[in-house]
DNA sequence: ATGTCGATTTGCT
DNA sequence: GCAAATCGACATA
């Protein structure tokens, strides 16, 4: 298991760096306790010319900025008031690309994740139960992800990727229906 | 200053 | 299947 370097994110397409995702391991250390899980689901956003990106247009205000900074660091933000969602930004510094988590196989720190999920079931099955689980909150929007207490890991994991259209984005009209969601299917 | 709305989750019908 | 919860960012004035 090795930490992706910054390189991995710098990368310019996106869309396949959504792929590379799949299969890594998203891991927070918060209060010396590890909680995290393999990526299973991700979802593009292609920043300037993407109508369903927070950076559509190169939009720049408070909560975009993150999202121009070198690739590499964390977009987190509040949805629907209650909600934090993760992002990982990627490319060169002032193009405004990101990825969204969505779900994860959760593997460390069950119990933990449990506790903060109220729950013993679904603990990682949705973007903000993501955060949720794993301790994630703005305090994290451009945390580095090559560093405690958050960061990703490749562990090897090989598995059959699946795309579809991303999901909740319907006001982005027309780039609503690219395929640019993408699961993994993989094997126990 | 004010109004609209969202990259969701949950619980109830 | 549907709607409430909940608040900050953003747009408009």
């Amino acid at each position: 298991m090795t930490i992706l370097p910054r390189a991995f994110y710098e990368q310019e397409d996106v869309v396949d760096l959504a792929r590379q995702l799949l299969g890594k391991w998203l891991i927070t250390k918060i209060d010396g306790t590890l909680t995290g899980g393999m990526i299973i689901e991700t979802e593009a956003y292609k920043g300037a010319e993407d109508k369903a990106s927070h950076a559509y247009g190169n939009r720049r205000t408070k909560r975009t900025e993150v999202i121009f900074a070198r690739g590499g660091v964390a977009y987190v933000y509040l949805c629907y008031g209650m909600h934090n969602l993760f992002n990982i930004v990627t490319n060169k510094q002032d193009t405004p690309h990101a990825i969204l988590i969505r779900a994860l196989k959760p593997d460390l720190g069950i119990e933990t994740m449990q506790k903060r999920r109220k729950t013993s079931h679904n603990l990682t099955s949705g973007p903000g139960m993501v955060c949720q689980a794993l301790g994630i909150t703005r305090k994290e929007n451009g945390h580095p992800l090559t560093e405690a207490p958050l960061w990703i890991e490749e562990r090897g994991v090989k598995g059959q990727i699946e795309s579809s259209a991303r999901i909740g984005i319907s006001y982005a009209r027309e780039h609503a229906s690219l395929p640019w969601r993408f699961l993994l299917n993989f094997y126990e």
